[in-house]
RNA sequence: GGAAGGGUGGCUGAGCGGUUGAAAGCACCAGUCUUGAAAACUGGCGUGGGUUUACGCCCACCGAGGGUUCGAAUCCCUCCUCUUCCGCCA
């Protein structure tokens, strides 16, 4: 959520800000709203403190064991007008929240201005894609052997868009888990945590993914609210909502690892073959709960983490920076790391980090506490994949397949499969 | 799943339906004292919102949401959550 003073005293620019986006602000409604939203607002408080006084006074008067019959009578159709008026302030406000709910966040300044996924900006590139002396398979293909990736199976068992994994594709599955969290916990300064992987609507209100993107979700008690999280973004940035962190506190590092869950409704037919795009996957996040300040560095850095995993794995790959209409409903700013994979001859997404300054810590009241003011004030909340794992997995078979179908291990990832160096 | 008891400001912890945003203690900040520190003493010290150039004034908030009342932290209802005991269980 956007700041609602700011959204007060810089509709116009809000609103020009937005279009970068392709967001068309309802300034009119909005201002409209706003001018009910005062009147109404100090004609409650009002009637509120009138009553408040005259209440006080009967207290003293009954005290003092005076008749208070009289008074009674003067504060007698004062509630009624104040009842009306608080509901209709209350209306008013929820057509505001409505409208404040939806608005996405500002993009910082260095985000190239663009339409969609085609005006992203490359900015860096790393390693070579590598030349392959015969023809190159797919990560299906090369899952085909020993039932390694086992798509069928699993829509038996399910449906479209998931997958079994057996025996040492599961295990290097396993070690790529293994290997990110050591990497963010030993090297880069996160503390690991293990969370739910079920939330509540307030969480996914307070991260953004509700109410705009309901159907992205998988729901699994609509009465309790109850959701299968989407990334791990969402129980992990939550846990600081509603409070106070100590200044000793922020940075506030943290890496998880927890399986994902998107319905992908809206892309069918799109990245049916394989791993690319499934119900489930598993991820390794890195989130980082910041002060202002320390925002945009954050951002560098923790791209620069998910990175230093495509590197570790050798894996070439590329960085891109999102234009303004690609940039996700609550990011300021986003990067994607795109992997080489050989068998579509292309870079596809493997992460995506993002800077959200204060827009998620808005709407979660997620706070520290600035020693030099003694004041609360909203953390910035910065995230990455580092990075997802179904995608590293089809990344590394591809890019370390050999002319035989098997598949070479990454130096790194060795020491996690138990000395086995080759998948045949 | 059954039974009982709790949820109050950064923490601990009082609170009869009425001048209680809320005692007290701790913590914290400033000052006095001291060579310095500690102790002691004095004062300050919640969050959100509205309004104002500003000083300030006003409103809301005692787990959440409803209700009763002129007036609710205090009474009633629903829900959430925590603790303890019993049962079941990976």
């Amino acid at each position: 959520m956007l700041d609602p003073k700011l959204i007060r005293s810089e509709l116009a620019s809000v609103a020009e800000q937005l279009k970068k986006r392709n967001f068309e602000l309802d300034v009119a409604t909005l201002e409209r709203l706003e001018q009910e939203r005062k009147a109404c607002q100090i004609e409650t408080e009002q009637l509120q403190n009138e009553r408040n006084t005259r209440s006080k006074s009967i207290g003293k008067a009954k005290a003092a064991g005076e008749d208070i019959q009289p008074l009674l009578d003067e504060v007698a159709g004062l509630g009624e007008k104040l009842d009306a008026a608080k509901t209709r302030l209350h209306e008013i406000q929820q057509q505001i929240d409505a409208i404040m709910m939806g608005i996405p966040n500002l993009l910082h300044e260095s985000v190239p201005v663009g339409r969609d996924e085609d005006d992203n900006v490359e900015i860096r590139r790393w390693g070579e894609p590598k030349k392959f002396g015969f023809e190159v398979k797919d990560h299906v293909d090369l899952g085909a052997k020993n039932g390694w990736l086992d798509f069928e199976t699993a829509s038996k068992l399910t449906g479209s868009r998931y997958v079994v994994m057996r025996g040492q594709m599961a295990k290097l599955h396993r070690a790529l888990i293994q290997f990110m969290l050591d990497v963010h916990t030993n090297e880069h300064g996160y503390t690991e945590v293990y969370v739910p992987y079920i939330v509540n609507s307030d969480s996914l209100r307070g991260t953004g993914q509700l109410p705009k993107f309901e159907e992205d979700l998988f729901c699994v008690d609509k009465e309790a609210g109850h959701y299968l999280i989407p990334t791990a973004e969402v129980p992990v940035t939550n846990i600081a909502r509603g409070e106070i962190l100590e200044a000793d506190q922020v940075p506030m590092k943290l890496t998880s690892h927890t399986p994902c869950f998107r319905s992908e409704a809206g892309s069918y037919g799109k990245d049916t073959r394989g791993m690319i795009r499934q119900h489930q996957f598993d991820k390794v996040e890195m989130v980082q709960l910041v002060s202002a300040d320390q925002a945009w560095d954050a951002l560098e850095e923790l791209t620069a983490h998910a990175e230093t995993i495509l590197q570790k794995l050798e894996l070439p790959y590329r960085t891109v920076v999102l234009c303004s209409g690609d940039v996700g409903f609550s990011a300021a700013k986003t990067y994607d790391l795109e992997v080489w994979l050989p068998g579509q001859d292309t870079y596809r997404e493997i992460s995506s980090c993002s800077c959200f300054t204060d827009f998620q810590a808005r709407r979660m009241q997620a706070r520290w506490r600035n020693p030099e003011t003694g004041k609360p004030e909203l953390l910035n909340t910065v995230n990455g994949s580092g990075l997802a794992i179904g995608r590293t997995l089809v990344a590394v078979l591809e890019n370390y397949q050999q002319e035989d179908g098997s598949v070479l291990i990454p130096e790194v990832l060795k020491p996690y499969m138990g000395g086995v160096e080759k998948l045949v």
